[in-house]
Order: structure tokens, then C-alpha cells, then sequence
DNA sequence: GAGCACTGC
């Protein structure tokens, strides 16, 4: 018989609720509690039976679909019935509701496209925001939407936000001062903390402390339940896990790791229960989405893969980050849930103080243009002024919108949204995909094309790599005449679909079954929404490399990249960045001049790099030609419009994206560049040194050069000597500087703000340049060789191999040179670190006083 | 030496 466990924490609140709710007054109210109060079960019950929603629905949003599905589940048992009567469910892809459903468990994206669908949520009267402290991106926008909708329209709907103590005070504050506050306990046994830092002495790797303190604490307090340890990521899981099976202590002990990418079986073995003692091992996973029974012992590393977002930049990126207090709380909690526990932790007392109270919300950590083209789409017109519950920052905002004026979705002037915008916000994609979708439409090859985008939104096709040979991979799916890895991407996938999905099949082919269905039903989703918007027929065939390449340009313009040379797979892209091309990939091979990539992450793994991934060839004129002309045609008046503004838009960022770079004005070195382009070009100055690697740069330099020939007019003049320098000259220019002073002051001027935090951890010393033109970097041992590619990247704009030998670092030179036939010969060239350096010296001094430059003879 | 956390429309 169904029942509901009546001593549960949160039915203290009961009358409070009650109380509240029938005396009509509340319209906000914030319940603070804990995991495993009970919240989530029965609040929105109490709301129910409390008859304050009158005939309305109660939307509770949840951050994750299997807590949705359960929680609906286990409501509906409790009051008697089924899902999808009373009790509903809708999640993307299930939607388990009907006439009669009172109560619905959503997840948070789907209320967010709900609100675009029908701003005024009609039929509902309140909405419960469950677990809001983990602040994803959908919960925060969902709550200032629905803020919004009660303030302009809906005076009667009600707002519950339930959240752990943190983010209390902030609530009450944004939601005023009526908000009704209620408090309730969680039923949690108490958990012992403990620092152990590394000992001085060993410094060494956190898997060698993290064996070393089990070891320890079980010789002293003997084994009692399973215990769960949390690493950073997949590669540090393996390295514990191995060297845990090869420990001799670990006999009659069952060792697992657990993170997303596996599969749920190898989850579930992880999770499930065992007559013996476990080690569990596992990243952030087990922080809030899987919970193991009869945990009482955590080892926490104090270390996360956090991904954020590089605005000045525009690319992602995923470095190890110490996690904050909250974070480190909760994992500790995990050791607490079936008896009293312990949480050792590998780091000190006073580290601990110091570090963040929470984690920034993943608003700030990410790319802004589809919360501005959805918040657009629902007629908030201010996106700047509107009234977030934690503002973005400004310059994010601002990337956003300039993102959505390239794309054509958003008025260049106005900045309303345009019928194009309109169309985009309806697709549930990253803004520059949607763009690329409907022009796929518009040429009939919309299923490639939503394929290979729902590809890059879902879990890996591929599953982390076994030992077996067996198992193919994406390169096995390439063809040689391949001009883009989508090709091999949809190639992977249809031979799955082929299949029928069959799970032996599949496993034999490497591919992850559920992802491939899961990518099926996306793209299906995709082609739903944009075919009433196209009607064109789909053609029968696959498009070819040059239909890809041009399609995805229209989303990708800002994504160009070309080879620095055809030995390294280092890459220069559009607005000066640098990136590391994946070796498996079309664009690797050596006739591939230029190409867009799809994935640009930077990766913080044993060295830092920009991953380019998913990368595609194009052509120079494909870019002059600026592709939407041709679909002008096909696609008929309604898209003239938009399609034109596009184009300008393009046109302008290509004459533009040199011109931004120098603007930015991130160091001196740029504007030295100019200066001693501006004295070769007037021969004043003469290359000495002749770099054999010059040649190979000049290939691909007049490739890139060539999109920007005003550039090159306004800028160097109109001689015909034209030489464009980067990157290192300016170093050299600025030698002195890093040479005399501590890095770190340094560093705190040039890293981007959301590195700095680097310095503290792991800056070198000091870095010394020789005239030998090599960098010799003295670091302290504990920051790691990796970060000290880094440091060079962000100081001198190079990329270095992730090879180190006795801490010196060849300086590259890069010559971007000139399409003009003088500069073409190794005469031309040679001399340029001749003498005439004092000249430009002192023009440098007049304009950059505040810069120590170097003596002639320092250089 | 071995490729990168977690969600979600």
C-alpha cells in the first residue's frame, strides 16, 4: 500500500507550508534543505493537497532526467497512481503527462523551451525549482524568466526555489523582501574531516598521496565499509586504479572506477553492493549524480576538471581547478549517508581557507549567444539590463551578442532579433549549428547535417579507447578522398543505424549503441523543427566535401584555421589564436592548406593546448566568394534579407579580424611587430639571420594573408616590401622586462583573468632569455613541467613541443611574410636582427616609455 | 606514455 514516510525532515515544514500557501500571501518562497530531507518528494505535494494552486499544474524542475523519472515514479506510488496520471513526467524525448496531471517533474530544459513556446506558462500555477544551488545554466535563466513572467503578467503564479544553504541570502535578495523563507533540517550522521597535505619530502603525484594516505589510515583504523576517492579525472583514475590492483595491501579488496563516459553496466558494477570491501574511484560523478551505498570513507584530492569559457579568446576550456569549500562539503556528506564516516582530505587547513566559497556558476563559465538568442526569442528585448539572478559578465555579453550579429540573428543596429534569429532560437543548438542546419536545408542535405550536429552535442560516439585492437575508431572511418571528418563521423553513425542498432554490431564496430540512438533521435528532433521553415526536398546523397565545407562556413567563419607547417600540427586561427590540430583528421594531411574546425577546447591535460577537432578543408575563394550569394538564388526572397546582412557581416569580420587583434591591445610586442614591419618595409631594416623555416611559413602565410589585403595597404603602406611580423620580434622587443623581473607580476598582466590563478600555483620563478635566442625557464618542481608551455604560449605567443629537456625551450621565430615578390627570396629576408635595432629602439621608447627596452647588444 | 569533468533542450 502506498504511503508517504511521514518522518521525514521536511514534514516540520509542513504547517509553516500549509499556513503560508492558504493564506494566499506567498507568491516566493525559498526552502532551505539539504539532500535527503525529503524535499523533492513531497513540497510539491504539500502544495497540492494545500489547495493554494487552485486547478493548475506545479512544475518541479530537476537538473537531471534520471532524478525526474524517479522522483515522478516514486510521488505517483505514494499517492496511489501511475505516472503520466496525476503525476506526470516530461523529460526531452519522454513525456509521460495528460489532461489530469497536476504535479510534472521536468527537467530545466524543457521548461526553458516551454517559456518560448507559451511566455505567460499558461495552466500552470507554480513552479518548484529543486537542487537550484547547483546553478546550471537552464535553472538560472529559467528562474529570471519566470521572475519576469510573475512581475509583468502572472501576479498569481508561485515561485518555489529550493536550494542548499549557500545560495539562501543571494535568493532572498533577488526575489525581495516578501519572499517567505523556510528552513528545514537534513538527516545526516556526522562525518570527521581530516587535512593531510603532502609532506614536504615527497612531493610527489596525487595518486602516489592518495595511496600512500589509505594506506596509512587503514593500518591505524582497520577497514569498515567501502571507500570512495575523488580524483580530477579519467587519467589520474587509471593511474590510482593500477597502482591500487598492484598494491599488496589490496588483497580481498573489489577496485572500480567510475565516471560518465562509461558505460551504465560498468556504473552499475561499480555502484552496486558487494560482500567485500571497495575502493571506488571516481570523478566528479559521484559528487552529485551517483550515489554508492555504504560509503564511510572519502579521500578527496581537492581537484576537478572545470570547463570555462575564454572570452577575450571566444574558446572553451577544461582545466584541473581546486574545487571550492561547498564542493569539497559535499563529497565529504558522501561518506555520511548510511552511518558516521570520514573524509581525509589532501590538502591543508590553510589551503582550504583560502579557497572559493562555491564554484561560479556555469553562467559565467560559458558562451553566452544562446541564452541571449533564447532570452531574445522571449521577448526580452534589454538582454544587458535584464534582471539576471547573477549578472554575466559584460564582456561575455557583449562577445554573445557580436556572435549572433555575425551569424545574421540579430540586427547589426538594433540588435532586435531578426526573422533568421527567430528561426534559430527555435532549434535547442548552439546558435552557430542551428545556422548551419538550415542552411544545410535550404540545399536539401538536412539529415547529414543534423546528424553530425547532434553528433557533437551528445555523449562520444566512440567510447573511451580499450586495450582490445578490435575496436575501431573514427579515423577507420575515414575515406582518403575525405575533405571533412564529419564525413567519417556520419559514415560511423549510419553503419550503426544500419545495423539496426544491434548492440553486438556495434560493440564490434567500437561504437557506443546509446549514444548512436541517442544522436538518432536528436537529429530527428533537428530536421523536425527545420523543415517546415525550408521545404526543400533532401537530396538522396550525402553532400560532398565541397557542399560541407561551404555550408558550415556560413556557422564557422570565425573557426578558420591554417597550418603554421606542414611538420607540426600547430595552427594559427582567425583573430591571432593558436590552436593544436587532433592528428586523426583530414586537415592534417600535407596538402591541406586551410579548414574550419568544429571543436576548439582548450585542454589541460599533461600540457595545455587548443584542440582543434572536426575540422573541415576549405578553400581561400570559397571565403572571397562569401558562399550565401549562391543561395540568394535558390533560396528565394524571404531570405534575401537576412542572408545579405550576413554576408556584410562577414565581409566587414574578415577585414576586421587582424585589425581586433591589434586593437585589443593585450602587449606592446603587437605594436612593436608594426613598427618593425614599418622599418623593413621602408628598408631600414634588413633580416640577418636566415630561418630556414621561413620558406614554409610564407606558403602558408600568403594563404591567410590573403584574406585581408585592405589590411595590408592601410597598414604597412602601399610599398611594395611588404612584411608582416608577429609574435616574436615583440618578444624580443620585450626581453628585459621578463628578464630583470619576478615572472609573476608579469604574468598577472598578461594571463587572461580566469587563469591567474596559475601564479599563485605554479609560476616559474623567473625566466631567462639567452642570445642564443633560447628560453630557459627555472620553475619550482612542484608546479609541473606542464604549466611551463603554457607560460611560454601566454608570453611569447609560441607554442612549444610538450618536450622539455633541461628546462631550455627553443624560440621559435615567426615570419608571417608577404605575398610580394621581393620578400619571396632568402636575401630579402636576411638581416632582419641586423644592428639598425637601435633605431627602432628609440621610436619604441617614445611611444612605450614605460617598457625597459634592451640594449642593441642585449638582443 | 595512453586524448578531455559534469549536466541539459
Amino acid at each position: 500500500m502506498a504511503s508517504r514516510d511521514r518522518s521525514l525532515p521536511i514534514f516540520d515544514l509542513e504547517i509553516d507550508l500549509a499556513r503560508a500557501a492558504s493564506a494566499g500571501d506567498f507568491a516566493r518562497l525559498v526552502i532551505e534543505a539539504p539532500t535527503g530531507s525529503g524535499k523533492s518528494t513531497q513540497v510539491p505535494q504539500m502544495l497540492l493537497d494545500s489547495g493554494s494552486c487552485g486547478d493548475g499544474e506545479i512544475v518541479v524542475l530537476e537538473p537531471r532526467r534520471l532524478a525526474a523519472r524517479m522522483l515522478a515514479r516514486r510521488v505517483a506510488w505514494e499517492r496511489g497512481g501511475e505516472v503520466g496520471g496525476e503525476i506526470g513526467c516530461q523529460i526531452r524525448f519522454e513525456n509521460r503527462t495528460s489532461r489530469s496531471t497536476r504535479i510534472r517533474y521536468v527537467t530545466e530544459g524543457i521548461l526553458l523551451r516551454q517559456l518560448l513556446q507559451d511566455p505567460n506558462l499558461t495552466g500552470v500555477s507554480a513552479v518548484v525549482f529543486d537542487e537550484f544551488h547547483e546553478r546550471h545554466f537552464y535553472g538560472d535563466v529559467s528562474l529570471a524568466r519566470c521572475v519576469d513572467v510573475q512581475e509583468t503578467r502572472r501576479p498569481d503564479l508561485k515561485l518555489v526555489v529550493m536550494s542548499a544553504t549557500l545560495q539562501v541570502e543571494a535568493l532572498n535578495a533577488y526575489l525581495g523582501p516578501d519572499t517567505t523563507h523556510l528552513i528545514s533540517d537534513g538527516r545526516m550522521y556526522p562525518v570527521e574531516i581530516e587535512y593531510c597535505p603532502p609532506k614536504e619530502r615527497h612531493g610527489d603525484a596525487v595518486w602516489d598521496h592518495v595511496l600512500r594516505t589509505l594506506h596509512g589510515y587503514y593500518k591505524d583504523h582497520g577497514v569498515d565499509g567501502h571507500a570512495l576517492v575523488f580524483l580530477p579525472g579519467t587519467h589520474e583514475i587509471r593511474k590510482t586504479v593500477d597502482l591500487l590492483r598492484r598494491a599488496s595491501w589490496t588483497k580481498g579488496f573489489a577496485i572500480h572506477s567510475l565516471y560518465g563516459e562509461l558505460s551504465p553496466q560498468v556504473q552499475d558494477a561499480a555502484v552496486g553492493p558487494s560482500a567485500t570491501p571497495k575502493i571506488v574511484v571516481a570523478t566528479n560523478v559521484a559528487e552529485t549524480s551517483i550515489t554508492i551505498d555504504g560509503v564511510r570513507l572519502v579521500i578527496d584530492s581537492g581537484l576537478e576538471r572545470r570547463s570555462d569559457f575564454d572570452v577575450r579568446r571566444g574558446i572553451s576550456t577544461l582545466t584541473i581547478e581546486k574545487i571550492s569549500r561547498a564542493s569539497a562539503d559535499q563529497r565529504a556528506g558522501r561518506a555520511g549517508r548510511t552511518g558516521p564516516g570520514r573524509c581525509l582530505r589532501l590538502w591543508s587547513e590553510g589551503d582550504h581557507a583560502a579557497r572559493e566559497a562555491a564554484t561560479r556558476a556555469e553562467i559565467h563559465r560559458m558562451d553566452l549567444s544562446e541564452a541571449v538568442l533564447v532570452l531574445k526569442a522571449g521577448g526580452i528585448e534589454d538582454v544587458r539590463g535584464f534582471h539576471w539572478f547573477e549578472a554575466p559578465e559584460p564582456a561575455a555579453l557583449e562577445k554573445a551578442h557580436a556572435a549572433l550579429k555575425t551569424l545574421g540573428a540579430i540586427d547589426e543596429e538594433t540588435e532586435a532579433l531578426t526573422p533568421l534569429g527567430r528561426d534559430l532560437s527555435r532549434l535547442p543548438l548552439a546558435p552557430r549549428y542551428a545556422r548551419v542546419l538550415l542552411e544545410a536545408a535550404r540545399h536539401g542535405y538536412l539529415e547529414f547535417f543534423a546528424v553530425t550536429a547532434a553528433a557533437t552535442q551528445s555523449r562520444s560516439l566512440f567510447p573511451p579507447r580499450k586495450r582490445r585492437s578490435s575496436d575501431l575508431e573514427l579515423v577507420d572511418f575515414m575515406e582518403p578522398t575525405d575533405g571533412s571528418d564529419f564525413q567519417a563521423l556520419y559514415r560511423a553513425w549510419s553503419s550503426a543505424k544500419g545495423a539496426g542498432f544491434h548492440f553486438d554490431t556495434c560493440v564490434r564496430m567500437g561504437i557506443n549503441v546509446n549514444a548512436a540512438r541517442e544522436i538518432d533521435k536528436v537529429a530527428r528532433q533537428f530536421a523536425d523543427i527545420v523543415w517546415p521553415l525550408t521545404d526543400v526536398p533532401d537530396q538522396d546523397s550525402v553532400p560532398d566535401a565541397e557542399t560541407i565545407g561551404r555550408i558550415l562556413l556560413t556557422g564557422f567563419s570565425d573557426r578558420v584555421c591554417a597550418r603554421l607547417s606542414e611538420a607540426t600540427l600547430a595552427c594559427a586561427i582567425v583573430d591571432g589564436r593558436r590552436g593544436m590540430l587532433e592528428k586523426a583528421s583530414v586537415a592534417a594531411r600535407k596538402d591541406v592548406q586551410l579548414f574550419l574546425v568544429g571543436e576548439m577546447v582548450e585542454v589541460e591535460g599533461r600540457d595545455v593546448t587548443v584542440r582543434l577537432s572536426l575540422a573541415t578543408r576549405i578553400e581561400e575563394n570559397w571565403l572571397r566568394e562569401q558562399f550565401p550569394h549562391d543561395i540568394q538564388e535558390r533560396a528565394g526572397a524571404a531570405w534575401d534579407d537576412s542572408t545579405r546582412r550576413v554576408v556584410a557581416r562577414q565581409e566587414k569580420r574578415f577585414r576586421d579580424l587582424v585589425l581586433e587583434s591589434r586593437q585589443r591591445g593585450e602587449v606592446p610586442r603587437e605594436q612593436a611587430a608594426e613598427i618593425l614591419a614599418e622599418q623593413v618595409a621602408a628598408g631600414n631594416l634588413v633580416l640577418k639571420k636566415w630561418d630556414p623555416e621561413v620558406e614554409q611559413w610564407i606558403a602558408r602565410v600568403n594563404t591567410l594573408a590573403s584574406f585581408f589585403p585592405e589590411y595590408e595597404i592601410a597598414r604597412i603602406g602601399d610599398e611594395e616590401r611588404r612584411l608582416i611580423l608577429t609574435q616574436v620580434c615583440d618578444g624580443a622587443m620585450g626581453y628585459k622586462d621578463i628578464k630583470e623581473r619576478p615572472v609573476r607580476p608579469v604574468l598577472r598582466e598578461w594571463l587572461p583573468p580566469h587563469q591567474s590563478g596559475l601564479i599563485e600555483r605554479l609560476a616559474p620563478e623567473r625566466v631567462q632569455i639567452s642570445k642564443d635566442r633560447s628560453v630557459k625557464v627555472t620553475y619550482d618542481p612542484a608546479g609541473g613541467k606542464p604549466k611551463i608551455a603554457v607560460l611560454i604560449q601566454h608570453l611569447f605567443g609560441i607554442k612549444t613541443t610538450p618536450t622539455i629537456s633541461d628546462g631550455r625551450i627553443p624560440l621559435v621565430v615567426e615570419i608571417l611574410a608577404p605575398n610580394s615578390r621581393p620578400c619571396q627570396t632568402t636575401e630579402d629576408l636576411a638581416g632582419f636582427w641586423a644592428g639598425s635595432y637601435a633605431g627602432v629602439r628609440a621610436q619604441l621608447r617614445g611611444r612605450y616609455p614605460k617598457h625597459a627596452w634592451p640594449e642593441p647588444d642585449e638582443v
